[in-house]
DNA sequence: ACAGCCCGTTCACAGGCTGATCACCGGTCG
DNA sequence: CGACCGGTGATCAGCCTGTGAACGGGCTGT
């Protein structure tokens, strides 16, 4: 089912990151990311809530569209691929951030010392 | 009794500071604080009752919601972690009153000098 | 039809965070 | 000056998250 030509496509802007949910994309600095379906939509989940928490059961809800069975990890385990390949994209930023005991925030926030390689940032906001 | 859609979420400004208890969230100039659970509860507590002292009694029956133990220093320990992640926020700027066997107040004052270390700071309130 | 690859799911273990208490020190008041 | 009150740093167990890997199914190209 498409959506009709000109219909205004959802934009999805957090920092350097675009996600078109419309166009199953997201995009960083403008390059286009691989990431898989579910990865997306939690992504564009996130983002539609970007700088308000998240509990794990409404995201659970959002993204596979059922109710949460009690120590279901999946919501972990795809916040970490997501972690992962946003930080492949745009090491120095972080995207996802973990509210002990509540659940996940989306926020583009600059931090100093990269994970792969030792990248020099003398950013002293 | 809830209001149907949209009820007006309860939403407490301290000078920089907003406090988002529905969302268990805090945020100082807009950026968001990390605290814990009981942190955040008893800055909302301080924070409903702004510029008003608030015994520790009363503090720990908010907070813990039970009777405060004669010896108990858990409000005392809390102030202090709220008050050194405030000052890490927000340096130039303190919050939280203490006032000499009663209890304590919050209220955004200004304040010169501290950086990110906290330092002695010998001003009486 | 078959092999290979990608993806989603689930485990088990490691590590980090929180909340509760102590013990000790320094500050304040009478 | 002595007693009391509040500030601070550290410890500890338990729960919550992070993480690497294994498993199985579905899709794709040959």
């Amino acid at each position: 089912m498409q959506h009709p030509t000109h219909a205004v496509p959802e934009e999805l802007i957090v920092g350097p990151l675009q996600i078109v949910p419309g166009e199953h994309l997201a995009r960083a600095d403008g390059r286009a990311l691989m990431l898989s379906v579910r990865e997306l939509r939690l992504l564009t989940e996130l983002a539609r809530r970007a700088d308000h928490i998240v509990s794990r059961e409404e995201l659970f809800e959002l993204v596979w569209g059922m109710r949460m069975r009690p120590r279901d990890r999946s919501v972990d385990v795809y916040v970490r691929k997501l972690r992962v390949k946003l930080d492949r994209a745009l090491p120095g930023w972080r995207f996802i951030h973990t509210h002990f005991g509540f659940g996940y925030r989306l926020s583009a926030e600059r931090h100093k010392g990269t994970t792969t390689r030792s990248q020099v940032d003398h950013t002293r906001a």
